[in-house]
DNA sequence: CTGAAAGCGCTAACAG
DNA sequence: CTGTTAGCGCTTTCAG
């Protein structure tokens, strides 16, 4: 398996017996070339199977039509359509896509940047559970164009993209209490994850207070979680069931969670969303093929990336950006796992 | 955003007082350099902010640490998988992945590899739901090293991993045989898929007639799908009902089909698996998230992204080969829609 | 319109 | 041990 010599540029154009400059402007598709040398040349372009080398030309010309893309996990469904949209999109205008799963590791984000910068990308789409000042420090510093997706931060430096998780809890929380629900519960994201976890408890909590239901013990209906799982979500669940609390709704902070608390709550005799409602949120696709089909918030996942790619292909193709932070559309995706309070009595009896 | 000139080993190497031959063995942690000038360099590098350009040194050393990753759709949880597994290894490695999804599209195939070519990856690595002998050719042009996964092809100049297909099936038919069933239908992938349409067949098949199951009319209870989706699995069981053939248990050639297939059976008045039994295939999540969850095919997709970047980091490494083609282990996951035949009557009367 | 020549930033071979 | 130098393959002046 020896790497025998590529044909080089020089090599084509001697065949076509012009200079190199002639050659490089032939495949460049500059004007200002004869017709009759250009057709030697790509003549000798066809004969040769001459194959340009991007490296090189990425050394003169600055640029390497790259995109890097870091992301924790791309086995996680979630970043996949996030990843999807930012290929096409960049795709769309001749650039390719480094991908980096970092497990949203700061030390390995950090270093994903700097290889990443050493690569010449010539910008960066970046997710991450939660972003640290010392990876949002290494992004400045590699000083390349970078989109930031699902990350609370307002820095110009970056360009931003987001929904509302404020406003889609409260919105989640708001559908159920137009169902007639008034003792909703809620399980909440890891409390450091300020845009996933902090955000959508307060949207639960405002719409609460909104409609007059809050609890006399604020927060008396709320569990917190330490991760966004099935599992947690299962113990999440036992944890409230434990509580004695009368509820006849459950929002919880991610779709994983969600299915765990219906399982949870099956496994203790109620039945949703007979006895008990819920909400997800993300939409992933166990929501749709769960028994029953689980309400969630939809995030336009793939829309995310497709647009974070294409702003960041705008900065590099040197057109003004009218606007660095944006705040995309979620919305309500209403299944089985949600109805009417209905047969709260068989709970209470219990 | 103006890109400032960026710090060059050369501006390095004069701060340090030294020339770029000493500070690129530094750079480099080659031997033989006083450790008085290292240190030197090593400062200034930092005191700089230097970063080595990747780029220029892949064109001096003709390698640039990046294996092209060519797969169908990256928001297929399949994919992911294998993706991660590439990534993973690749990394482990010091190699990164440009992904490029295809929608399996043969000019795109083929457009990719070039692309991927001229930007000199070292490797590449490639998924397709039906490999064409064009994009065959193109990759053997682009003379890199390649792995082909889950890709009928048995030419050496591939390295391929795959499963044994057709021995997967059997296994999963041998096992609603083992649990009693003695009539079960099939819904089989596209035709033109030779390895998971065909295989999965042909499998199917040598398992009922080793046990003496083969109905009158051969293939009585296959019906043919012209797609793996959740509406074609639905659809060919209606059509199997609609046919009134009795059967037990279906065999269906993806997971999407088997879900659909139990939605269907559902909708007709059948329980699954009291009534009728079923068997997917890939092992997805919907499987596990469904009612009831479904006994499937595992496939080691993690493991053959994994080992498909080994492979070709090993040859990068110039480490001989000894297997050019691998076939990794497959296991049926046995969940709740399997079981014995039991209430087989309760159809027969209708 | 076209050829020659000067680098892009780095490595590696070669004299000292 | 170390500085100098010659390219890697391409683009892009700059004369002609």
């Amino acid at each position: 398996m020896e790497k025998e010599k590529a044909v080089r540029l020089l090599d084509v154009a001697h065949r076509a017996g012009v200079g190199v400059g002639t050659a490089s402007r032939v495949l460049n598709h500059e004007p200002g070339v004869s017709e009759e040398k250009r057709q030697r040349v790509l003549r000798a372009i066809e004969e040769m199977g001459y194959r340009r080398n991007a490296i090189a030309r990425s050394l003169k010309v600055n640029r390497t039509k790259t995109l890097g893309v870091i992301i924790p996990d791309i086995a996680n469904e979630f970043y996949c359509e996030v990843v999807r949209g930012a290929e096409d999109a960049a795709c769309s205008q001749h650039y390719n896509i480094i991908l980096c799963s970092t497990d949203s590791d700061t030390r390995r984000e950090i270093s994903t940047i700097t290889m990443l910068a050493e690569k010449q990308v010539d910008g960066v789409i970046m997710l991450s559970y939660e972003c640290r000042p010392e990876t949002l420090d290494a992004l400045k510093c590699a000083g390349l164009p970078t989109a930031l997706i699902s990350t609370l931060c307002t820095d110009d430096a970056f360009i931003t993209i987001n929904i509302s998780n404020f406003k889609a809890a409260y919105e989640a929380v708001e559908h159920l209490i137009a169902l007639g629900h008034r003792s909703i519960a809620m399980l909440a994201g890891p409390a450091n994850d300020i845009d996933g976890g902090e955000n959508r408890l307060l949207g639960y909590r405002d719409a609460l207070v909104a409609h007059g239901l809050q609890p006399r013990t604020p927060d008396a209906l709320v569990v917190q979680s330490s991760a966004y799982s099935y599992e947690a979500g299962y113990a999440c669940t036992q944890k409230l069931l434990a509580s004695q609390q009368v509820f006849t709704a459950v929002f919880a902070a991610s779709d994983h969670m969600a299915v765990g608390c219906v399982k949870a709550l099956w496994d203790s005799g109620l039945r949703v969303p007979e006895d008990i409602s819920v909400v997800g949120f993300d939409n992933l696709s166990i929501t749709e093929y769960s028994t029953p089909p689980i309400t969630t918030v939809n995030q336009p996942r793939y829309e995310m990336g497709r647009l974070a790619a294409q702003k960041i292909c705008a900065v590099l193709a040197g057109q003004p950006m009218e606007q660095r932070h944006m705040t995309l559309q979620h919305n309500i995706v209403c299944r089985g796992s949600t109805s009417v309070p209905g047969l709260l009595e068989r709970y209470v009896q219990k």
